[in-house]
DNA sequence: ACAAATTTTTAGATTTGTCTAAATTTTAAT
DNA sequence: ATTAAAATTTAGACAAATCTAAAAATTTGT
């Protein structure tokens, strides 16, 4: 008893947003927040807690909040792995840049076919991450979270690894690369303005001036 | 004065059928064919012939029948690239079957990206055939039509190479595998059975025995 | 040409997913 | 502990896509 009812796209949006909002965990989450992300309305997003709740996807109790079951978290693992391989698809056979691939992914995570996405994921020799530095689960849900803080946290003089961005928005991204910031550029922390929390970094040998709104929207990996 | 509506999937799937069914030309085509080979209803048909006519895909008149309009030739035809590249995609860089590919074809064929579908075409090497056999069109709607002929329609001795099938159901695919036959074989008539149409084939040198049947399934290009 | 058979359309209902506006419950503030 | 504010749910409506049953138009057979 497992896979019992078929999902339909717009609930395996709702599953994944849940997901996002840390509703796997015990942790539950509130209608207006779901409302919220996905730009719709909270009476729709009640309308919905009791399909998904009757399908046995999310835990759902009046006026507490919605939170999801094991199957909804298997459910919500097995889009994220679907967007994200589908992703490092588009960046490494057909040369998108980080910035395009996400609203294509949007659509290819619903497509129904386990072959096809186990098939992607040896065409691209099982990657760990995504474009964006965010974990892919495996085919059976396990995913390594990567070792990494946000760069507006860590102290002075601190070298490290650009492994992932919080924000993904193109804008953000395409900011990024006019910068020439990249994930897997080496880092190290010069100096902090207190004024403004903004940071002096040397990025691949090069000295930059990022704000405090780039800086905590970068993850790094300090070097061991 | 173009893409002025947006297309939704079920839509898609109607004009599709419509094309297939020979609603280009002017050609009207009938509700209840329409609806035979969709598996629904005629009254469904005709509430959608309204819609598409008001979009401007078909030209719709009650009770005469459906055909496409210039716009919904366009539309057809960028589906059905988008399907027959995908095919050739899931056969040539993820090891599926010929027997297999359709249905996730049919999913495939709805995602909206230009630049995806473009890029799989690039990466395909603009290949102008599908896996079955059947011609691809280009980015402009363009495709050539093979000069072929049903393997039943051939007269004795004829000498040829197999260039496509009409029967694209899993089941007759499986069949053609397990007796060998696959496009790109030589083929020569050697005799024809009068009692049931029935006949002696020989295949890339190997005798074979087939019924009229599969002849009327097989399309062969004659040698020159 | 005209009745019978067939095809097609209409009318009305259903399901899914959404919305607005009103009612209810929970939470926060005094 | 009340009251005010905020969050959530309900009730009723709507659009899309489908269906069934009945009505209308077309085609066919004699
Ligand atoms: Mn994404
Ligand atoms: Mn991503
Ligand atoms: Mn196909
Ligand atoms: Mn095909």
């Amino acid at each position: 008893m497992e896979k019992l009812f078929f999902v339909t796209r717009s609930e395996e949006n709702y599953i994944k947003t849940i997901f996002h909002l840390g509703g796997n965990s015990s942790a539950l989450i509130a209608t207006n927040a779901i409302a919220e992300q996905m730009e719709t309305k909270p009476s729709s997003v009640t309308d919905m807690a009791k399909k998904l709740a009757e399908k046995g996807l999310v835990h759902y109790k009046k006026y507490q909040g919605i939170s999801l079951t094991d199957i909804g978290i298997k459910t919500a693992l097995s889009i994220i792995r679907k967007h994200r391989l589908w992703e490092v698809f588009l960046v490494k056979k057909l040369d998108f840049t980080w910035d395009e691939v996400h609203e294509v992914a949007e659509q290819l995570e619903h497509i129904k076919s386990e072959k096809l996405i186990d098939k992607i994921d040896e065409l691209l020799d099982f990657p760990k991450f995504d474009p964006h530095g965010d974990p892919i689960p495996s085919k059976d849900g396990k995913f390594m979270e990567r070792d990494k803080q946000l760069l507006s946290d860590v102290e002075l003089n601190t070298e490290g690894v650009c492994v992932g961005v919080k924000d993904t928005s193109a804008a953000f991204l395409k900011f990024l690369d006019k910068n020439k910031i990249a994930l897997g550029n080496t880092i190290k922390v010069l100096e902090k303005e207190d004024f403004d929390q903004s940071l002096h970094i040397e990025m691949e040998g090069k000295a930059l001036h990022i704000s405090h709104q780039i800086a905590s929207n970068l993850y790094i990996k300090k070097n061991d």
